[in-house]
RNA sequence: GUGGGUAUAGCUUAGUUGGUUAAAGCGCCAGUUUGUGGCACUGGAGACCGUCGGUUCGAAUCCGACUAUCCACCCCA
């Protein structure tokens, strides 16, 4: 036998028994965010590698050591997306969207693509939900993006989850905190850990995140960027914030969140679960004031956020969050013989075509055989076809669970089947 | 990239101090009167015990390397 050939590390097949998880929240993502008037933009998994270079930041980790980038047969370098607003903006400009009116607002469902090392919670190709409004600095926008993911968790029943959120300036304050910040952490260079002495030049604020004892000691009493705010980001955050309070959004402060992709400016927010492993950030975004302007747009204040649906199952699974499973089919339709086979054929077609899931023998099995298999799809209903009903010209339809028999000409099948639908239909109704 | 755990049928596992045909349950397929599924019974398919090498008369079992996978760091969704 030839080798199996394996799934590509860092990958997961979707298989049929989940799947339909999968369309379920795909399908509560899509309608939260058109409720807000997102639509959805679909753009190709490839870009050019200067996209990112330029949008996600040439320092970021993501960009450096993370990305799939290949040459293609004319030497141009393109990179796998590892996120969705490059991608995204990118469309936004090259398609003069702002001609359309802003802010313009957008939704997509995508993969995204890191070379990181697998674990609870993250692959190398990885699933997100993001949204994007493009065209507006006001901190309404903030806390509208906020409130649409916030009414997805509370929609799929999300409790435990916490929203921190903070602001990171704009550039202006922000490397006037950073000055600050390194002056404070040089005084303690001798007692950092190695980690934190390379932070220290890169990004002094991650100094404060650091799960060192000694680090996180030190960073205790480290200036809070919420302080160098210049008074324009100040007066921003304290808006948003109003604007939650007033949606009656619980929120915490946290100043050590800082995105790692350089692009966010003013307010950055996740929402943490600790139930996912190490991984706890399940939504993750903030104000990108700046990107459409590095990318070669006008300045178009913006922002948006992005949520990973892998994180999200895994923390439903843990809530124990049950998605409703799909409908099985409605009937089942056994056969006998050549004839009666055929027979099933068509009347199977026939019910489908009127609506109803249903199935019949496709393999040539036997009748036992048929019916633990229309046990095994848990179908609502069975007919058994053999010479005698072809004869007779009508059979009995057996409901799966009460054994109850009616019958039905089969000259007459869509109208008696629906029938007996009906009935079963408004049953189940009057037991909810 | 750095650490640590794990590796026996599709799944969950057993495999006793190394001893010859590697077990079981679930699942799958079929049969137990071609006329009705769930229960039960019978049978069948399915594993070169992750790979390669070493120790040994003999390895699923001991040793080493590699690979895969999981978890964690880094970073992020």
């Amino acid at each position: 036998m030839a080798e199996i050939i394996r799934k590509i590390k860092g990958t997961e097949d979707i298989m049929p028994k989940e799947s339909y998880k999968w369309q379920f929240l795909e399908g509560l993502m899509r309608s939260q965010a058109e409720s807000y008037g997102f639509k959805e933009v679909r753009t190709p998994v490839f870009e050019q590698t200067s996209l990112f270079a330029r949008g996600v930041g040439e320092t970021t980790d993501v960009v450096q050591k993370e990305m799939y980038t290949f040459s293609t047969k004319g030497d141009d370098s393109i990179t796998l997306r590892p996120e969705g607003t490059a991608g995204a903006a990118r469309a936004f400009l090259e398609h003069s969207l702002h001609n359309d009116g802003l802010p313009s607002k957008q939704y997509y469902l995508t993969t995204c693509y890191r070379y990181e090392k697998p674990q609870a919670g993250r692959q190398r190709e990885f699933h997100q939900f993001g949204i994007e409004v493009f065209g507006t600095g006001n901190p309404c926008a903030d806390a509208e993006v906020i409130c649409l993911i916030n009414g997805l968790f509370n929609v799929l029943g999300l409790e435990k989850i916490r929203l921190e959120i903070n602001s990171i300036g704009c550039p202006k304050c922000r490397s006037e905190y950073h000055r600050v910040l390194k002056e404070y952490f040089s005084k303690y260079k001798d007692k950092l850990c190695d980690t934190c002495l390379g932070r220290l030049e890169r990004n002094p604020m991650r100094i404060i995140d650091c799960k060192s004892p000694v680090c996180s000691e030190i960073g205790k009493d480290a200036p809070k960027m919420l302080d160098y705010l210049c008074p324009e980001c100040k007066n921003h955050f304290e808006k948003v914030k109003s604007y939650l309070d007033i949606a009656g959004i619980k929120y915490e402060i946290n100043p050590s969140i800082v995105r790692g992709l350089d692009y966010y400016t003013k307010t950055v927010f996740e929402f943490v679960s600790d139930n996912i492993g190490a991984q706890g950030t399940v939504c993750g975004g903030g104000r990108y004031d700046g990107l459409i302007e590095e990318l070669g747009g006008q300045s178009t204040p913006s922002l948006g956020c992005a949520m990973g649906i892998e994180r999200l199952l895994i923390l439903m699974e843990e809530s124990g969050v049950e998605i409703p499973q799909p409908e099985n089919a409605d009937l089942y339709i056994a056969s006998m013989g050549d004839d009666a086979q055929l027979r099933a054929f068509a009347i199977c077609e026939e019910a489908r075509k009127s609506g109803f899931s249903t199935q019949c023998d496709i393999v040539g099995r036997g009748l036992r055989p048929q019916m633990k298999y229309a046990d095994k799809i848990g179908a609502k209903f069975s007919m058994v076809l053999g010479d005698s009903e072809l004869e007779q010209g009508k059979a009995e339809i057996k409901n799966m669970e009460t054994g109850e028999k009616k019958e039905v000409l089969l000259d007459d099948f869509t109208a008696g089947f629906s029938e007996i639908m009906i009935d079963y239909q408004t049953k189940q109704i009057a037991d909810l």
